[in-house]
DNA sequence: AAAATAATGTCAATGAATTGACAGAGTCTT
DNA sequence: AAGACTCTGTCAATTCATTGACATTATTTT
């Protein structure tokens, strides 16, 4: 079983199929061909067949894609076939935001715990959930098999508390925090800097309006 | 004045440049070489000094970057050195919470309304600013000179909300709606779709594992 | 059952992004 | 003020990603 390593502009781009698919079975439909999918999302079909084959062949010469098997297929590929369990650090805003959206359920991410060292927040139910002490998350970690921790927490505390998450045996983090974090390779970290994607629509915008000024 | 179009892969890169540099100002640094900054940010210098580049010399040769100087220059590059005025267009955990983050401020961007068509929420208040309904967005974006729309709806009306907000003359959309908007070239969209984040944070937790057990 | 059609999987070509190398400009030391 | 040193800006080389082309295999039609 030879294995070359996927990059992660590929898997950047899986979600997005898996969404479509999602939408395609929803409408009931069977088969789609690279091409069909390609005038949708507005991709070439070249990189559509390209991106599917790092991962084996999901379609059949003449055929097309089964919706409902391809839409399997890159669930499998992106670990929503198994169930993941998470907790929230930081009950602020954010973290109160995240916690009530109930979509990522669907997707077997299974909201456990939610962590803050406010004491004003201690007790206060999201979704059936208390606010516990963060002096508490080294035991709920590991007594409930917690492997995805969010942080959406000030960056100053960020960095100690994902180096603590990964003594107690966190596999991946979810980082709000405007800041990047020192762990180990080993595990798994996908950044969501707010500011950063604003600054970027910022710059768009301004760029827009210098080059249609020309 | 020659322009070359300059690739969203370098844009991308810019906000971190500028939180590291925001960071040696604070501590007082004065100047800073490629390679140093090559050390910190963990990314090679050539690519720094390419980077830098492409928006023309920022620094000298012997001496390096001044620190102050280059934080300024990017930050004007990004659009930060203007204000832009935000409605956000549902009032919902995420809506309110992104309402609720001061530090936009910082950067320029002023929040200024908050839709949404739960008449339940009309009149509630955050940071001084009361939820609106949703007809009263085209007076309020012509009349504040609103320039970007951040979409906190569900997908089945961000499509349409969009276009109706193209045509009251926003500029830039930020959404957070899982749905590809559909609006004209002219019009930048910056998307944060945070289950898509969440997805590619599970398949490299599974890849870690399914690597690691070989 | 054969011919025509459709559409994948894959190889090759192109294009984009990153890295490496170094000349030359500027700084610092003595 | 001269020489040693530093570090940028930039060109070239390399690596990575995307697109194009097509042989092959399956499906559909007649």
């Amino acid at each position: 079983m030879e294995e070359k390593e996927i990059s992660q502009a590929v898997i950047s781009r899986l979600p997005r199929y898996f969404r479509y698919l999602s939408e395609l079975r929803d409408a009931g439909i069977e088969r789609v061909s690279s091409q069909e999918l390609s005038d949708i999302m507005k991709v070439t079909a070249s990189q559509i067949r390209q991106d599917f084959n790092n991962f084996g062949g999901f379609g059949q010469q003449g055929y097309g894609y089964n919706v409902e098997f391809l839409y399997h297929e890159i669930g499998k590929i992106l670990g929503l076939d198994r169930t993941h369990h998470l907790i929230i650090i930081g009950a602020g805003n954010l973290g109160q935001a995240l916690a009530n959206y109930v979509n990522f359920e669907r997707r077997g991410f299974l909201f456990r715990g939610l962590f803050d060292n406010n004491p004003k927040l201690y007790g206060k139910k999201i979704r059936g959930i208390e606010v516990q002490p963060m002096e508490n998350m080294e035991v709920f970690v590991k007594e409930n098999n917690i492997d995805i921790a969010v942080l959406t927490i000030p960056k100053a505390e960020a960095v100690t508390v994902a180096e603590q998450l990964v003594e107690y045996g966190i596999k991946g983090i979810w980082n709000f925090a405007h800041v990047d974090l020192n762990v180990p390779e080993n595990i798994q970290v996908e950044n969501v800097h707010l500011s950063d994607s604003l600054m970027k629509l910022s710059y768009n915008i301004s760029r827009f309006e210098i080059d249609s000024a020309k």
